[in-house]
DNA sequence: ACGCATACTAAGCGCTTGCTTAGACTGCAC
DNA sequence: GTGCAGTCTAAGCAAGCGCTTAGTATGCGT
């Protein structure tokens, strides 16, 4: 062989890196295979050598993110702990993944549409099952009592939706970087205003409701 | 004239209608000219008539949102009302307006990238405009006392961040609209559950603070 | 009736795109 | 040393892109 088989992981990782801070940085549809293999140090063709398209690259961040997310989420909190450590261990587990992974995590939950529909079904199943983890640490304190959710299905897609926009909270080169503030501070604070000084108060509906 | 003022500004705005839906739908750069005029039931080259660029089509959607989205965040609350309402009644009416304007939204949050340098520079100003009226409503509250919030900018940006995040939630055609359904109800079922139930609770920065 | 400004289209131009081809280089097996 | 498998590049192809051009149709002012 030309070079060794870690030369070759090497190269391929190297481009998947590459396509990961292109892609977050101008989007998928934005980015050139030339300018991938240009942050990659290769010539366009080289792209090709490691990978059988720019949207296999896509997939492949995307279906790595899907996992690194899932067993974040999955090893967050044990499933007989009390509710609501249950639910905070989990959320702040998953929203501080996309603070430090912000990089990935912006090409992995905002870049979906370009994914080809074999692909897209691939990533659809874990995202399903992120949902299904979600729902099932509030259904389990709806049950003993401790919540009082009236619609589940509503609070899973606004706690993910919460945890995985954190994401868009940090740059890389700013002030506000994953490595000097943590990713959940924020969070923390909306929550107290929102929540914690005046909880009879939360957002109700004008037009009935709660 | 071949046709009046009236048919004139139809097609115009026929045009930006076409270009909102299909960059909602599939992303600034995956969005051809000729997919935009045929949406609109014209020839390709109808839209250069009405409009100089794409990029301007995508800067007027974005300005048009802007200006609205301001003006509804503005009047929804008098300076002088009690901070804690008049917070909930500006992230309460911020969050509707991205439910109800769901597809434009998407555009006006998801798509500043591909502004032109200027043009983004226009948009800038607005979002600033923006920022500084939330951060304004936070900070009247911290003077007043009402509020405890050591980070007002982080706290501001999570709070934007997580209304806007609302237009994410609905579609058209699925039970999730946002016509059948209060835009801020999955939010309230959020807070209900990570600040109300146990407010001593809330997320913390495990490295410190409070 | 006629000139003219406006709305619109058919055709296509120049360019960039994702990707391929043909071939050069490299280092290991034997 | 020779063959070969694997890595990479220079050059370029077909297709699709944003946008332009040349020309037609239409209706108003005079």
């Amino acid at each position: 062989m030309g070079e060794s088989a870690a030369q070759r992981l090497d190269a391929r990782t190297r481009l998947i890196a590459a396509a990961t801070a292109a892609f977050a940085e101008r989007g998928y549809h934005a980015t050139t295979t030339r300018d991938i293999a240009a942050r990659a140090g290769m010539s366009p063709a080289a792209v090709y050598v490691h990978h059988s398209s720019k949207e296999e690259l896509l997939f492949l961040i995307s279906r790595q993110g899907h996992d690194a997310a899932l067993d974040v989420i999955r090893s967050a909190s044990p499933d007989d702990a009390e509710p609501f450590e249950r639910l905070h261990a989990t959320v702040h587990a998953f929203a501080r993944w996309h603070a430090e992974h912000h990089t990935a995590a912006r090409v992995v939950q905002y870049e979906l549409r370009a994914l080809s529909p074999e692909h897209r079904q691939e990533i659809a199943e874990r995202r399903r099952a992120i949902d299904r983890h979600m729902r099932d640490v509030i259904s389990a304190g709806v049950e003993q009592g401790v919540f009082d959710v009236p619609d589940v299905a509503g609070t899973t897609l606004a706690l993910l939706s919460l945890a995985v926009d954190v994401a868009r909270w940090y740059q890389d080169d700013g002030q506000r970087s994953a490595e000097s503030v943590d990713g959940a501070a924020p969070l923390r604070d909306l929550l107290a205003v929102l929540g914690r000084q005046r909880p009879q108060l939360v957002l109700h509906d004008p037009r009935g409701g709660v």
